[in-house]
DNA sequence: AAAACTGGTGCAATAAATGCACCGCTTATC
DNA sequence: GATAAGCGGTGCATTTATTGCACCAGTTTT
């Protein structure tokens, strides 16, 4: 689109940090960029951009402007979407941003289902974790985020939540693994595994320890779940993974066991989308069908069923 | 604003009917025209107009493109607004639709007593009917509406409410004028002026007399309280308005008496905006003072002051 | 002090938008 | 039924806007 133009070049501005570098970026002279970005300024009536001896940075009015030009986009694609819906096109784009327990099978089942159905919708699917995907929603950068425990929850409107309790992950043969459900504690005894503190699981650890004497000390700390799954084919420590996040192949040999709610309430996984916004066509339908499917893993009471 | 060139020849457009008058308009070939819209229409990806014979019409594409770019439009003056506001600069322009009841002296008084503390701000005043005021909402012409028992009440948000009861206007020798308050049957015994059934007055007094055998027979139909009220100075008939628009000069010989509210309800004058919509810092902080005064008038009861 | 950056500017080259004349078509008008 | 007037659409020359190049002034790094 021709008229966002303009956006476009001011946005590689602020990415670079420098017209220079955004120009290079944008395979156009500075001179022309500097040129552009004073035109659109002049017009817009007021500076965007804090000129510093080392480049330029978006002021305030810059980022508001930004988020203006940000909305706007996301908005036409709306308009577009909901064009080619009533084309009878049944086509689009949809933006996913998820955290990694989804990755495995729930994700990619539900969207191979949806495109059997709707051959001309394409997806985007950003792994993310819980701050930043949050990030991409208020970016429009995802239409739909679907994460654990997110952080901040504003501008983050709900559609759909299921609990996730969390489980432990190690061989067949661990000592633990002839309990039906493990403690907290007992899994704090064995070798164990963790994500980094920007996840949600570890976050809910953290707060079940609270308080107490216990204090993690994982062998291994990964910002990869498949990682920490696989780790533990080779040395035998415990690791963790929300229940929809779990389908261990047989001849992995690893079991999951559930923690016992005593020791951790059960995690919200949380399906959402930026509070205000109204969504594409494409997406909003998709997200109506995992709201459905969440649902019924709710009342399935099982969380493992995809 | 550069980037919204393509915005103001398609509406542009959609007003003439024609490229060609269009064109006109805009003082550009019709060429010329013709080929910009055709260039949006291939980077939109779809036709928003359809051609016919004697010109064009936006199709439903269209409608919702033109939607699209009049909220977007509206948004970029409210992120100028927001701009101006953190660069202390205290300016802006407020757009209102109100009903002809507000235009003798409530809203200018409040308009006049805002702009002693905030000079920077303009004002556009336009008078509509309940139906119009909502129309001017949703096309981004209008911030605010202000106005008695609005038609569709979709997209319409509700900012502040007061009660408005319907006074008979009459001279001051008339056979109702020693009354405290009229019967609304009394009133259709003697000539009766009336505003047409675009109003809400009008609306008002048929469904208080609907199952009733009276029926209107008014001498006058007007789309003008102004008029209206100055005409029963000429001929001895009845006249109707709402309290908060009545102040009337004592030389002009006319008293108002409220219609009993046995006969009709009183209705509401609503302030309101388009749901969903973030207002300009400017119109936001105007119907703050709005609300204030409103709320003002609903606790002394009497609806006259200002 | 020199080199390497930065944003900004005058001027010529280039790309894009426009105006003009005209086509094919449909609908009013005679 | 012929003619005229209106419509959207198109090829081509012209005009306008945008870009690239060379360079300036300033600051920071070397």
């Amino acid at each position: 689109m021709k008229h966002l133009q303009d956006f476009r070049y001011i946005e590689a501005v602020m990415r670079a940090g420098s017209i220079r570098k955004a120009a290079d970026d944008m395979n156009i002279t500075a001179s022309a960029l500097n040129r552009r970005i004073q035109r659109f300024e002049s017009e817009f009536g007021y500076e965007i951009f804090e000129r510093l001896p080392r480049g330029v940075r978006l002021n305030p009015a810059g980022e508001l402007l930004l988020q203006h030009f940000r909305s706007q986009q996301s908005d036409l694609k709306r308009v577009q979407s909901q064009v080619a819906d009533l084309a009878g096109e049944r086509r689009g784009h949809i933006s996913i941003a998820c955290s990694q327990a989804l990755s495995p099978y729930f994700l990619p089942a539900h969207i191979a289902a949806y495109r059997t159905e709707h051959p001309g919708v394409t997806f985007s699917v950003n792994i993310r974790d819980r701050a930043a995907a949050e990030r991409d929603l208020i970016n429009f950068e995802s239409d739909l985020a679907l994460v654990l425990e997110p952080v901040h929850m504003v501008d983050f409107a709900v559609l759909s939540a299921i609990p996730q309790v969390v489980n432990a992950v190690m061989r067949k043969d661990h000592p633990l693994a002839d309990h039906a459900e493990v403690r907290l504690r007992e899994c704090l005894d064995y070798p164990h595994v963790m994500p980094t503190s920007a996840y949600a699981v570890r976050h809910m650890i953290e707060r079940a320890l609270a308080g107490t004497s216990r204090t993690l000390q994982p062998v291994i700390q990964s910002d990869s779940f498949d990682f920490m799954r696989h780790y533990v084919e080779f040395e035998d420590a415990i690791s963790f993974q929300i229940s929809i996040g779990l389908r261990l192949p047989a001849d992995s040999g690893l079991i999951s066991r559930p923690i016992s709610t005593r020791d951790m309430p059960a995690g919200s996984l949380l399906l959402g989308q930026m509070k205000g916004r109204t969504l594409p066509i494409a997406s909003a339908r998709f997200a109506e069908t995992l709201i459905v499917a969440m649902e019924r893993l709710n009342t399935d009471q099982t969380g493992q069923d995809g």
